[in-house]
DNA sequence: AAGTAAGACAACCGCGGTCGC
DNA sequence: CGCGACCGCGGTTGTCTTACT
């Protein structure tokens, strides 16, 4: 390992970034010889890189049909597009952009988007995380008082149940992998960034919403817990709770 | 001014498909 | 049909640059 870029010799092949006289090379080899048949390159013009190098330089730096210079709006517009349509083909999507390689688009997406998307799958964990928890602890909670009513048990222990509060602090975070595929997230990414009339390049995922969405779950939640709890009610004449479980789910299940 | 983190991009690598022998 | 050479693709890595502390 450790094996920098620059002058790498590995079996004869040179590595790494290309000098201008290396480039001058290869340009006239295709010149001379047209594109392909790369591995004849180091043959005929004495450069020492293999074919895949050669081929490489030539496609994504040296051809001169390149387009150089910044992705337009436009194009980051049609490169979203076409990625909703087809994912990582960025070849296929190399093609609907004249000029453009598919590397460059390929890094493209990587540095503009996927951190977004990224983002937006972390709010998307976070909102499984709290669906998981709300379920853990609702399913805690019903075990419990399903317990307590088979047990008979006294309303000490009743009285003990942890507040929702106090439960979401201690609660040990537990979901499952991938419950919710991540085309999902993917897909309201690319609603949130195509729908956005502003300019694409500055706007936002608009993951808030959603955030706002499973906020407002957990506050209903913290109502159906607060509420199962304090409808524990006491049977005047016998002094023992009679608790009553909710009946159904509540429907956001 | 120096150190560091993040961004941008060029290049490499592995794998699978195609083609000619 | 099998095999090897070649090619193309997508993922990943390494380096350079820029922004930030």
């Amino acid at each position: 390992m450790g094996s920098s870029w620059g002058f790498i010799e590995e079996v004869g092949w040179r590595k790494g970034p290309w000098t201008s006289d290396e480039d001058r090379l290869l340009i006239e080899y295709v010149k001379l010889h047209g594109e392909g048949r790369w591995n004849s390159v180091a043959r005929l013009t004495g450069l020492r890189r293999n074919g895949k190098s050669c081929r490489l330089r030539w496609v994504n730096y040296l051809r001169p049909d390149l387009k150089r210079g910044q992705i337009t709006p436009h194009e980051e517009r049609i490169i979203l597009e076409l990625h909703a349509r087809w994912g990582n083909r960025w070849s296929t999507i190399a093609r609907s952009l004249p000029g453009r390689t598919d590397n460059e688009i390929k890094n493209y997406w990587r540095t503009h988007f996927k951190k977004k998307i990224k983002n937006s799958s972390d709010n998307a964990e976070k909102s499984r995380a709290r669906l998981w928890k709300r379920q853990q602890f609702q399913q805690q909670q019903q075990q419990q008082i399903n317990n307590q009513i088979n047990n008979q048990i006294d309303i000490k222990k009743v009285m003990s149940l942890p507040t929702m509060p106090q439960a979401k602090q201690e609660m040990t975070i537990l979901y499952p992998n991938n419950t919710i595929d991540q085309q999902d997230q993917v897909g309201f990414f690319y609603s949130s960034m195509l729908n956005n009339s502003t300019s694409i390049s500055q706007s936002e995922p608009s993951s808030s919403n959603e955030d706002i969405m499973w906020d407002d779950l957990w506050n209903l939640d913290d109502f159906y817990g607060h509420f199962m709890i304090n409808t524990t009610t006491y049977n005047k004449t016998n002094t023992t709770p009679c608790l009553q479980p909710m009946a159904t789910t509540p429907a956001f299940y």
